[in-house]
DNA sequence: CGCGAAGGCTTCATGCGTGAAGTCATGCGT
DNA sequence: ACGCATGACTTCACGCATGAAGCCTTCGCG
């Protein structure tokens, strides 16, 4: 793959960074397919169909589940594995076409809260099908029981939250 | 989730979509943070060490492991997981910065070929110990060796058949 | 009270990815 | 030979993501 596997020529022996054994090569190749080409492909369908982004259908999909359907924007960003940024930028999107309502939280101003509307609504529920399908065409049909119980556990040791970027540090496990 | 694990109202019996179950859905939800949140957190010390995207990182790395240090476009975009058009444009930002250098295939002028400069060689082996260590801090480490043969099996299980999707390659691996 | 800090969210400029259309070289059929 | 089909790129217009800077609300503290 890459300078990943050899000390190359030009770094000399005083070089203090562990290359990568061939089993971690093939580790972390594995999962740089499966970060660059999977959104591709799981998208495609959604696009074709609904014209919906990945992250613009669990946006959408996650506010249908909250309670009465509406979520604060940063709750919403993190089940969304979005940045606020991101988030603000589609929900404005879907506002201007009427599948979601804005308006701050009376609870506490500094908050806001996304609302599904019942257009808003639909659109989700007339996209799920085609959500699933491919989920289960791309992803889970491929696995076995086991291989999918490995992947919720890997993907639960290499998620990370935000918080715990900035410094670096020894994770458990 | 989503409307992925349970039949919502609105969607009545005749419904023939099947849903998710909790097992699928936790790997699902698991693979989808994966997907959505690795590449910014594995991009973010590369483009501040050596202003690199991801995919710009592998485009030269593979470069620099291929034979003479030159490859087809063709190839490289498989190699890279990318579109041949995504590749197209990344090369030619590397050739206005002397990277690399492009030119016809003298055995069949269909192909290019994209041959990476000593200035070019010479940001791979800068930036390769950086993107070494962001792997195994947040990849690598954090996983047990089970589990990255879970992962380099996943993966392969997950890798799309190219055929299946219309795309033009070279050999495989 | 009032001032300033903190935090949630929005906006804006910039740059990249995407897909469709265009270009060019080669091989094939007639 | 000619012309069309094929395949490998390249280009362009469009839309989205990113990250820094700004806005607004609330809270803490004097």
């Amino acid at each position: 793959m890459a300078i990943t596997a050899t000390p190359e020529p030009g770094g000399d022996a005083s070089d203090q960074t562990p290359w990568l054994t061939p089993d971690e090569k093939d580790a972390w190749t594995g999962l740089v397919s499966l970060v660059l080409l999977l959104p591709g492909r799981l998208e495609a369908p959604l696009q074709q169909a609904a014209g919906l982004t990945l992250f613009e259908y669990l946006t959408l999909s996650h506010m249908s589940e909250a309670p009465e359907r509406r979520l604060r924007m940063s709750e919403l960003a993190y089940l969304a594995n979005g940045s606020l940024s991101r988030l603000s930028n589609v929900v404005k999107r879907f506002e201007q076409r009427g599948w979601v309502e804005r308006f701050p939280d009376p609870v506490d101003g500094r908050y806001t809260i996304a609302a599904l509307t019942d257009t808003g609504y639909g659109v989700v529920v007339a996209a799920a099908p085609t959500h699933v399908r491919s989920v289960r065409q791309f992803v889970l049909d491929p696995l076995s029981a086991a291989d999918q119980r490995a992947l919720t556990r890997i993907a639960a040791k290499l998620r990370v939250r935000p918080s715990d970027l900035s410094q670096g540090m020894t994770g458990p496990q």
